[in-house]
DNA sequence: TGACTTTGTTCGGTTGCCGAACAAAGTGCG
DNA sequence: CGCACTTTGTTCGGCAACCGAACAAAGTCA
């Protein structure tokens, strides 16, 4: 009855506060290097605007002038550039087996890099105390001078509630019931903590960094021991109704197929999981002897390796396991259609060993085939990626309204 | 080089202006009755500012005061309302099979209404004039002292490209390649002339007048001589990148099955179609010697009626479209979340005839089966929902700028 | 060299919105 | 009934954002 409607609730959570001065800063960031003439016509504002926005940016430190650019028949323009090392950020890959932490500049460098396989899924205070020891390993190997990073994301192997980020991994992990990662990790650095699915930051990654700069609409599917789908929609990760949208691992793609952990029958995640390709391929081992993985006990590396020496049996599991992502992907271009369809996952190196047979599955089950069936493509990004997307997300949540981090602008 | 970035281009191509007064106007509009410090309480703006806004908005004469609601403890405040018959809107209705047009005020009450059988596919030109005579039959009939329609929505059986919504029915319609048909309804009524997919369409009006109203977030799927999805995501339609998001009709769901138009193998139209149907229906009629179908030529108009009177035949063809619309919409939940499903088109007025099979199809596919095989339910806008839905597009376009229609203040 | 461009700043003005103050018109209690 | 208190809607002064015009600085081009 007395709730304000005024501003409708950003669906990413972030503020994404609409004032000039943010428009600016996303603006220069995008530029790198842009005179406050050309803010003023891509902005549409006045150069009179603009030249008191940026000296009200100025002391944030995070634009500075840098020198002066090309004429373009008059006066010499001053440059201002983003200083992309103003601050860091550190990104949190919680995988299923893994931890893995990424300290980024302000433009998606990997300064520092730490890994280490864990039992995630049995044991959420030994993973918040290792991804703790990770963080501050990266910023230790800063020295003691570097500044602190400015804020942190991270990356959950579960779908993440927008409205009640706090519980977030109890429906897969049940020993995660209750326990606060994020405020672990808020406690220990006493910076910002945001927190998202890894299918999602693995979206925002690509759309940064990736083969998705510049498209606004666009699926990224990962594959690793579970599988996610992180839509982007006009720029935004859409999240659905409840916060799982893009939970595709249980599509059923054959009602008489092997039995899921989820309780129905031939789930997607029963076919093209890490699991389920290292089991069919020891199932297909006796029926090709001359492989390289024959008489050796395969593991989803191994598998890669293989496939990618055109190994006659790895070939075979990738492409069944192409057909049947083809049959999903091919339900997501009808239905949403997508400018671009993007695989992640540590099985995205094979490259077009994958894609190909992924295209003529899909070719045969959309209509629009030609138009959509053309751009999908695997990530460049490897398995720093995840990673690399946590950070991502503090980044867009920084540049959309710096004042959330008070760090920055204390230099 | 010199394309300005400034506002965002709307992905539902109305001017979304921002300005307060269109949030005013939309606000009395969706309250219907409401004074000046409600406005001004539910919007965040102060009472001096509403009443500013609001005295610039009277004259327009969509809005007007309407007297005196009850006190709340003070000065009784001075209802604002908002009117409904400021002015008309045609709704345009052109199916596979028919053109239907229906006249309504600013409420999405049909008016009028016309409806006439022609053959669409192969006959542009009778297409337009007959869209044309059902429009001015229609106004017609409201007399000669009746005000003009303030613009006409139209919707087709076809993907629309919000980019070049002139060229659009070609891909599935040879016979409409380069036919103007909003031209043609442009130049005979002289105002505006939108366009839009009809399953879009379809969603439009569930959201303003039906089973989704106040949700946001949902997939709307009509099933007719085609299969089409209309996404509300975020409260607006959403195309895709290239404008033929929710073309679901051609999802594959058994590779084995039937030859279709298109090319492919199994697609949901050629189970779920309502030609299909009613082909489905006569291969069984032998097997149902008691069923009242038996011995007659059906169509789908006797095989839903059928349907209704508990028919063991129809029932058993109904059950089979049931599970195959199951395995796509199970696809949808999993991929899109919407917090709710709504099935339109003739097999609508099936109720749980139709929504009891297909949510049980729905719950052995999905993960988090509970929450979201709950909600999906039947419309009950009944044949004229298309129709209503394009005249609903010209109403929402209306209130985001009441500018683009200057017939209406110069009352 | 001189005419013309482009950049960035200054400055006065418009616009949109706010808050305080106020009159009008209610309610409720002694 | 009378009086204190609320709520509504308007008026008015003021602030912040933004613009356009004017201008000096610094460049290009013939």
């Amino acid at each position: 009855m007395t709730t304000p409607t005024r501003a409708k609730p950003a669906r990413s959570g972030i503020a994404r506060e609409g004032g000039l001065a943010n428009e600016v800063l996303e603006f220069v960031w995008r530029r790198r290097e842009v005179s406050r003439a050309e803010i003023a016509r891509r902005t549409g504002r006045s150069r009179s605007t603009i030249s008191e926005v940026v000296a009200r940016l100025l002391p944030t430190g995070l634009i500075h002038e840098v020198g002066s650019g090309e004429s373009r028949g008059g006066r010499r323009p001053i440059l201002i550039g983003f200083r992309d090392d103003a601050s860091t950020i550190l990104g949190v890959d919680i995988g299923a087996a893994h931890v893995s932490v990424a300290l980024t500049d302000l433009r998606g460098r990997v300064l520092e890099w730490r890994e280490e396989a864990h039992p995630v899924r049995n044991d959420p205070h030994g993973t918040a105390a290792l991804a703790v020891e990770l963080g501050a390993a990266c910023l230790a190997a800063r020295g003691p001078g570097a500044p602190e990073p400015m804020g942190i994301g991270v990356a959950v192997p579960s779908p993440v509630d927008p409205l009640s980020p706090y519980r977030i991994l109890e429906r897969i992990l049940p020993a995660w019931h209750d326990f606060d990662l994020l405020g672990e990790l808020r406690g220990r650095f006493g910076i910002p903590v945001f927190v998202d699915n890894d299918a999602n930051l693995g979206a925002l990654a690509e759309h940064h960094w990736g083969k998705a700069v510049g498209i606004d609409d666009f699926a990224y599917l990962k594959v690793a021991t579970g599988i996610g789908a992180g839509l982007m929609i006009d720029g935004e990760i859409y999240r659905g109704a409840t916060g799982v949208a893009g939970e595709i691992g249980h599509v059923a793609i054959d009602p008489r197929g092997p039995q899921c952990v989820c309780g129905n029958r031939g789930c997607l995640a029963t076919f093209v999981g890490t699991r389920a390709l290292v089991a069919r391929t020891r199932t297909l081992l006796s029926d090709f002897p001359q492989s390289v993985l024959a008489g050796t006990d395969p593991d989803i590396w191994t598998l890669e390796d293989a496939a990618l020496a055109d190994d006659p049996l790895a070939l075979k599991v990738v492409d069944e396991a192409a057909r049947n992502l083809g049959i999903v992907i091919a339900g997501v271009l009808n239905l949403m259609n997508p400018g671009s369809v993007i695989l992640g996952g540590s099985l995205a190196r094979l490259g077009d060993r994958l894609v190909t047979p992924l295209k003529e599955a899909v070719a045969s089950r959309t209509l629009v085939a030609s138009a959509a069936a053309s751009d999908i493509r695997t990530s460049e990004l490897g398995p720093r990626a995840t990673a690399l997307g946590a950070a991502t997300h503090v980044l867009v949540a920084a540049l959309a309204d710096p004042n959330l981090f008070p760090g920055v602008n204390a230099r």
